[in-house]
Formats: structure tokens, C-alpha cells, sequence
DNA sequence: GACATGTACGCTGTCGACACTCCAGAGGAG
DNA sequence: CTCCTCTGGAGTGTCGACAGCGTACATGTC
């Protein structure tokens, strides 16, 4: 009898796995914004019925990743200027209150450590799509470490969004945004404890990278 | 031939019905929290089929609003005492978010003229039901004023967890939290334009909600 | 040639049926 | 009496098919 423990049976439903790969080849750039995303066509793709592709479409609609246009058609979505600085003004607003209760959390020193480690993921990246990865990841730990699981929640709401307007770029044009020394005052100033400060500097953040995905202040 | 101009045809989809009768049956009581939601069950009292109500509580449990427990049967949601206080803080945060941009909008005599409006609806209401939609509609008329579409789209995503916790108190208890004496020292602060007492007086508003939702400072 | 009308096609909306999993309780072996 | 086994039933997971709606093209009329 063999001692290896045999592997990991995949529980998930079809559904969950075409959601993921549906998100996947989104984000991925497979699909570009403004795309038509026909049931048949993608059921086909995948080999699955319309009404399995149906939900993961459903559930990526309410994620923003996917829009409706007419006749209940969705499309890869795509952010107005106006709603990527809005969009960001929500995130400054969400990640300041992540930074505002680590530094009040009696863990702060082990939240610091935490994040100083997602900043080398930043570091390595030559890849476009590992940099974003990079990114996201460090913000979305930093609204974990908050312990706050609705926090949590709210930005993994907008994740879409913001990956839709990541997309919406050329892979050329924003890696300067995603560099460790862009991020890396954040954690210094939670490490400092310095609540002002941090909360300033999340949001001068924010507002660079409004300005930088929609297009320097017109408003 | 009639001049009047004819009924205006509902050409809501049925999915689209069933989700908002499903959503009122639950902020309305008629469901409890833990409630089981059986597809078959609830297809038949409605009339359509099993798949149209899957999409709907779908949805319903990406607002929140349901939880999936055992075997992916899906619950009226019912939330931890952390989990309220974590959601009246995120609250807290976007609400914060909205005075910050009303205050800095130079429509800002319009938004209180609007925010006072609302207030009226918080006056007169004797039925609990009313009251509650009062108060959620200062609340969201307040992030709809902000003239952020991002910032409103994120309180929605909140608004059935909100309306789940309160759901989950005795009717006679809650009133006190949604009479206009602690809604008005919002708007009167966005009229003086006093940025920071303004924030201070949500921060207070939510954490005051919290506590009574929660059960006064247990963490 | 321009406009109205008919018509085929593509797509989503909705449905009913079958498959599968899990839990609870009956029933037998020890 | 206790434990294991088996068998129903209650649910959800997934599928294929039909229906309805709109667009775009073809057809006919003036």
C-alpha cells in the first residue's frame, strides 16, 4: 500500500471553477475590455452548459469585472475617468482604515513584519502579470491584517475594478507604479506608528495612481 | 384613440423580480436569520423555476444578505458581534468618505438642502419597517450626494449585512437609533462645513450603532 | 432610389429532468 | 445494548431544449 497521502480530491463545483477560470482569462488580458462574452461561445469553450457559465458571469457582473450592455449582453468591463478617481478615493478610504487599526492593533509589530514581506514580492517581478499580482496582494493584506473581515470583504469588492483598470493599460506604461519604494513608506509609517502620517501617505498613494490610470487631474 | 400615454411596460427580467420579492421577504422578517432557503421551496411559492431562484439567492449571498452553510445550502445570514462592529467601522469609513466630498463639493447647499429632506422621513414614522427605510435612505442619500458612483456601489454591497443585523433585533428595541436627534448633528455639521467635526460626528453616529447592534464593548 | 415590411439569425431568458451527495433512521449482527 | 450497514429522502449540481426578443439583411412597393 502506498504511503504517499494521496492527493487533495478537488471538492469545488463546476461553477467555482469556471468562475475562477472565467476572472483568470479576464485579468489575464485574454479578453480585452469592451469584449462580448456570449454563454454559448464560452460554455462551448469550456465544455460546460450555458447555465454553469451563466452564474460565474452573474457572480463576475456583481464583482464589476463584467458589465451589462444591451439586451442583457456583457461585456468585459470598462471604468470612466471619473469612476477610476472615484474608485480610488473609495480605496484610500478603506485602506486608511486598515493602516488606522493595525496601528492601533496590539499585533502592530507582527502586521509590520507581515507586510515588509509582501514588499519582496514586489521586488522580483519582471513579469507584468506577477506584478500586479505583487501589488494587489501587498493591498489586500494590508486590509487583512486589520482583522477586520468586512473591511476585507468591501475591497475584495472592488478587486475587479481595480484589475479592470489595470487591464485597461498597456503593460508598459504602469509597472512605476507598483515599485516596493512606491509602497514601502506605507509599512514605515505603520511601523512608526505615526497614524497620520500613514494615513496621509496611503492616500498621496491612491491619488497618484487615480491620477496615473485616469488620466492626470481633468476634473 | 386614448391620449393618455400608456402604462409604462415592467420589462424587469424575472430573475430580476424574484430577487427583489426574495430580498423584501427577508429584510421584512418574513425569513429569520438562520432560516433555510430551499431552491425547490421557494421556486414553487413563486412559480418559476428553480434555476431563476438560484440566481437570485446567488446573488443575494454576494449582497450578503445569505450565507451558504452545509452542502450549499444557502441561510438567512446572521452576522458576529465582531463582524457588526467591523461592518459599522467600514461604514464609518465610506460615510466619512461621502461628508469629506460633500464638504468639498461646491454643490455642498444643495446636499444639505437634500440630506434635511430626508431627515422629514425619519419624523414621522410610527411603523418599524418605515423606519428602518428611512434611516438607510438618509445613510445612502448621504454616499449618493457624494457624486462618487464607487463610493455608493460599495455601500450597497454593505447594505445587506446591515439590514440583516438589524433584522436580528426585536423590533421594539432598535427605534432609538433612527430618530432625526442623532441623524441631524450630521447634516448640521456638513452645513458649517466643519470637515473634522463633521467626521467625528459619523465616527460617533456608527459607534454608537455598534454598540447597540453588537452589545456594548465586549472586545 | 428611398422607405416600409417581412424574415432569418444570434443571443439571452426560462424551464423541467436527471445525477449526485449527504444525512437520518431502520434493521440486523454481535 | 451497541455498532455497522443499508436504504430511503431531501437537497443541490448540472444539463439540454424551447421560447422570446432584437438586429441586420433581404424583399417588395411607390
Amino acid at each position: 500500500m502506498s504511503v504517499e497521502p494521496l492527493p487533495n480530491i478537488d471538492r469545488s463545483t463546476l461553477r467555482e471553477r469556471v468562475l475562477r477560470a472565467l476572472r483568470s482569462a479576464i485579468t489575464s488580458g485574454r479578453y480585452r475590455p469592451g469584449d462580448h462574452l456570449g454563454e454559448v461561445d464560452l460554455a462551448a469553450s469550456l465544455g460546460v452548459s450555458r447555465g454553469t457559465v451563466r452564474e460565474a458571469l452573474r457572480h463576475l457582473q456583481q464583482e464589476g469585472l463584467v458589465m451589462a450592455s444591451t439586451r442583457g449582453m456583457l461585456r468585459v468591463n470598462t471604468l470612466s475617468a471619473t469612476e477610476i478617481r472615484g474608485l480610488f478615493r473609495v480605496r484610500a478610504a478603506l485602506e486608511g482604515l486598515a493602516v488606522r487599526e493595525i496601528v492601533a492593533s496590539p499585533r502592530r509589530d507582527a502586521a509590520v513584519a507581515a507586510l515588509r514581506e509582501s514588499l519582496l514580492s514586489l521586488r522580483d517581478g519582471d513579469d507584468f502579470g506577477a506584478q500586479v499580482e505583487a501589488d494587489l496582494g501587498f493591498h489586500m493584506r494590508l486590509c487583512e491584517l486589520s482583522g477586520n473581515p468586512m473591511l476585507v470583504e468591501s475591497w475584495r469588492h472592488l478587486e475587479g475594478r481595480i484589475r479592470a483598470t489595470i487591464m485597461n493599460r498597456e503593460p508598459d506604461e504602469a509597472p512605476a507604479m507598483m515599485t516596493p519604494a512606491r509602497h514601502s513608506p506605507i509599512v514605515d509609517a505603520i511601523a512608526a506608528g505615526d497614524l497620520d502620517t500613514a494615513i496621509a501617505v496611503v492616500e498621496e498613494h491612491m491619488a497618484a495612481a487615480a491620477d496615473h490610470f485616469a488620466g492626470p487631474a481633468e476634473s
